[in-house]
DNA sequence: GAAAGTTTGTTGTTGACGACAACAATTGTC
DNA sequence: GACAATTGTTGTCGTCAACAACAAACTTTC
């Protein structure tokens, strides 16, 4: 489907609220926003919203969210890796990361094999099944990314990128 | 894609770490993302943690974050407006924003007037108190924002202003 | 080589947050 | 007046970050 955004808009007759004691506008969005206006902090979390609730839409079919997504990703660059390294590279708790990968390995996606050489860590691999499931995955995260090149502009996005590669 | 990539058990992998010394702490950032660079979302979630932390963290002394800070700025540039309005402006849960309400009330920040026009809603305005708190939590947060020019660059920010201006 | 300290995976709790569903009171509509 | 819609509220559910505590395994130190 193309992600377009309905710009269809109903623009309602002015109504009023009267008499709310102080101030009237409550309409549409001639709310202004005045010191939010200005921050980068607000703005990124509206845009992540935006963007999350678009790649769970489009991964939907196949039940992937972009937590999950990005473990599969650095499992499948870096197999073998322990439970820990692969928290600390993507900034997630590593208490966090066992339910994940419970529910992973659950779907036979991942593989935990005990570490030889340190017999408390995991070494972390993708089964053949979470390999091809992978590829699909991919395929439809870059779909995702077209959403997002039409949301923004193609060059916003790379500018985008570029701007904030340092946090990858 | 990338759909080759011999997966065989513990094979130390060519590349990455190494000697395979499982207890020694790797570099995390030796460890490849692949398919993740390039992906706006991850990035984008990644600064967005990496702000709102500092957010929190330069107004701790305060207690204030960054959802509650956007409900007293608009509450304080548009008096009066309904919970529902505040809602959806800042695109919250309604159920949600009256535990946000109840909160910022208890502090004394808040006031929920009963709107005699429409005796459903409730008429939101700044306590004098709350004036005087926002101010203070404004400047506070123009030093967090000098953070994020620190961090990203003063004209990486603005273009990022200006690529997000359509999501505030 | 044994004691002490650290790391890894795990379980559990807490709190912020988004998404829904249901409800009473009130309003608008027909 | 009957009926639908809206507003604030309460509640549940699931995601997610942040800690705390623990056993097992490893490292360091004497």
């Amino acid at each position: 489907m193309t992600a377009n955004a309905a710009r269809a808009d109903t623009r309602p007759s002015p109504r009023k609220r009267a008499g709310n004691g102080a101030a009237r506008p409550n309409d549409a969005n001639e709310i202004g926003l005045d010191a939010l206006v200005g921050h980068a902090g607000y703005a990124v979390r509206r845009f992540q919203i935006w963007i999350f609730q678009d790649f769970i839409k489009t991964l939907g079919d196949v039940d992937i969210r972009p937590t999950q997504y990005s473990v599969l990703t650095v499992i499948g660059a870096n197999p073998g890796l322990s439970q820990m390294a692969v928290a600390k590279r993507l900034g997630i708790e590593r208490a966090r990361l066992v339910h994940l990968l419970d529910s992973l390995e659950q779907r036979k996606y991942v593989k935990r094999i005990k570490s030889k050489a340190d017999r408390r860590s995991h070494a972390l691999h993708l089964t053949a099944q979470g390999e091809t499931a992978l590829a699909k995955f991919k395929r439809l995260a870059a779909e995702h990314e077209r959403h997002v090149e039409a949301k923004i502009g193609k060059e916003n996005r790379e500018q985008l990128l570029q701007i904030l590669a340092g946090f990858t």
